[in-house]
DNA sequence: ACACTTTTGCCGGGTGCTCGACAAAAGTAG
DNA sequence: CTACTTTTGTCGAGCACCCGGCAAAAGTGT
């Protein structure tokens, strides 16, 4: 019944995730165990290597407490984004600081022998670039551009994606590397990297990627949000008004995507006369004040935010923050997103809402999937686990000993 | 670090929470205990009644194992659904099985302290007209109109229930009953029922009421979705290209409920010359074999589908359940959404999405509000806290004597 | 330098739980 | 009825862990 020990090391451990500093004493308050238990807890956690000193506190007037705090250099995770055309990998520490990074141009249709070959290669490299032991490799996380079952991390039917239908993921790497492997789609990942970068309180927030395509990622109370098949958030062919006699890539006609994603930006464009080729050429031409081309996305605002109207109304959402390429164009685009969004969202439902560009950018994903390992590192569970091994361990030292 | 106890009781007592029995040597294989400590564990569950001997097994050959399972009539669990017009209560076992049950027409808008009367003197009358005691009551569940905070059971700006804005709901039953009372939105409650009546292993679910408004329960990874503000799920006022120029009570115009909920349909079969009040008219009218009716009931579905494709996308869900009043016409509107939603829904997300009317019916809230109180009853820290009860009870009785 | 405060490290005692064994019980097969 | 199998209940041993106390350490204030 475990009435000894009601507080598990990992839930201790726990307490220390914030990042900030704590005292012994402190802990042994908290958790309501003696100060002596905390000692030999923390013990174990800092020979672990995932706790360390931090520094002294000022004395209150005898001799200065001790402080600890989570040491985010004790491990080393890398996160890594493929998307159609190219592929980014970050190391990052503990804290999601990212450490090294590295970039390619590599077709996902290549395959995933070639395209995990260069996350296998690249891992390595990253590690040996910033002085480091492959040992300390705690866990890879990886965003791919299409539909992923999470919990086998295995692509299901994605478009995109040739060769890798049912692809094991995680087994070809883990055969390198053997840590674990999280396998998420991308722009779930984003939604993570975003919170993660400038959200972390927020537990109810959508990501939404406009780019080739138009796709969300949904976090609600605190929790990825995946849904039966793991297509959860595919915001880019729900249906809107102004797309009703468009055809879409899909075969329908209607969808989101037909008229707000990149290249429906760039044929809007062409054809009042301004040259652009994709939906970063449309960026440009914003930046570049193209009065044609900031129309054009603030009307693709509109029709987004109707969609994001809808999804306010059923989610429920604190926060939307709007990524991808298209996201370069700013407040155009945003202006057009809450001009429907305010118009057509229950008074309840925004009267908190935010709207807000990405502050992540290029390196929402990388830093994504990096939380998305980070997040099972240190999970209590698997923290516990770990504390098991070290005893486990030193009971066998202790008997080969005598 | 509580290595000797890697399995707590309250995780052993979830592996009896499905209601199938088994054996101790079961249980210790499957967690790792020894059978003697399973045995020790079993007693105290035994004890506190929630599991109790089942019967006895085939021998394979040798004496036959005694069998355990959860006990459902160990504990009473009361369900309330408050309507607007209406209330009911339901007392059951902890298998949701229904003990007897209760009707009111009473009046939301009579404020708090008067339905809250009627709860308590309902929850009293149903205990003693089962022949059980009112200590065995373990929680409360209920469903009201509005939104909810479901963290303190207090009502949240709530449109139709004067009086009730945050008001403390659980404390003003807690007075009187010293159980804890879990208090949701009615239409997410109602979710709750339809799974636990026929969908209980379905994760990804969706129940949309269809009565004088329109709303819906979102399942989402097996846990209810209640989004920022406890408004997850309002399907009502999400924008129907029908509906563009029709006004909606909420102000604006465009809404489903404007032209998909029981009023409209009262007003668009009286348009076609045919009798009709309310939405219950209507379904009175379909079920005499009215065409005029079947074919408005068949375009609100059809209107109704056009969001249900929408949210498909978003959320992913595995099943659909239809409910409320509207419900009543069956297959016809059921008809319409499919038409809609498979028509405008991704080939992936549809693949196995299933469309059903409820099969809990009227009595589906008052289910849900038991599941849910059944739910944290049972739930492994709450059981593991009740033995910890025990055991200090023991403790101190054991004192006592001596 | 000294008194005082607060934290720290260490150690012994005690507790409570788990484990494993063993004899008795309750069946089956012949 | 007897031999054999499997489960059950009980009990003592073992042990991991937690607690509390105490002396030493490391500061502050006078």
């Amino acid at each position: 019944m475990c009435f000894t020990s009601p507080v598990r090391t990992g839930e201790l451990f726990d307490l220390l995730r914030d990042g900030r500093p704590w005292t012994r004493a402190q802990l042994a308050e908290v958790t309501g165990l003696a100060r002596s238990t905390v000692t030999t807890r923390i013990d174990t956690l800092i020979r672990l290597g995932l706790v360390a000193p931090y520094g002294g506190a000022r004395s209150t007037g005898g001799r200065p407490p001790a402080l600890f705090a989570l040491n985010p250099s004790a491990k080393l995770v890398v996160g890594v984004d493929i998307g159609a055309t190219h592929a980014r990998a970050a190391l990052t520490d503990l804290d999601g600081k990212i450490l090294g990074e590295a970039d390619a141009q590599i077709e996902v249709a290549a395959g995933p022998e070639q395209v995990l070959g260069w996350v296998v290669d690249t891992v390595r490299d990253l590690v040996a670039a910033s002085n480091r032991q492959i040992t300390d490799l705690a866990a890879i996380g990886i965003g791919l551009p299409g539909p992923v079952e999470h919990s086998t991390g295995r692509p299901i039917n994605p478009p995109i994606m040739p060769g890798w239908d049912r692809y094991d993921v995680p087994g070809h790497l883990r055969a390198v590397y053997p840590v674990p492997v999280l396998v998420d789609n991308d722009v779930n990942i984003m939604a993570l990297g975003e919170r993660r970068a400038h959200l972390r309180d927020v537990d109810d927030l959508v990501l939404i990627k406009v780019a080739t395509g138009i796709g969300a990622g949904i976090v609600s109370g605190g929790v990825l949000q995946r849904g039966a098949r793991g297509t959860a958030g595919d915001l880019g062919h729900v249906r809107v008004r102004r797309a009703d006699d468009v055809l879409c890539r899909c075969g329908n006609t209607g969808c989101l995507e037909a008229v707000a994603a990149g290249p429906a930006l760039a044929a809007a464009v062409r054809e009042q006369g301004e040259d652009a080729k994709t939906g970063g050429d449309v960026v440009d031409l914003v930046r570049g004040g193209s009065l044609v081309a900031m129309a054009v996305v603030r009307q693709a605002g509109r029709d987004i935010g109707e969609v994001v109207a809808s999804m306010t109304n059923l989610i429920n959402p604190s926060v939307v923050v709007i990524g991808g390429q298209l996201a370069g164009a700013g407040e155009h685009l945003l202006a057009g997103i809450r001009e429907s969004v305010y118009q057509r969202s229950l008074p309840l439902a925004t009267e908190h809402l935010r709207i807000v560009t990405s502050r992540a950018g290029g390196e929402a994903a990388v830093l994504g999937a990096s939380a998305l390992a980070i997040e099972h590192v240190l999970s209590p569970d698997v923290v516990e686990a770990a504390c098991e091994a070290l005893a486990a361990a030193d009971a066998a030292a202790e008997a080969a000993r005598s």
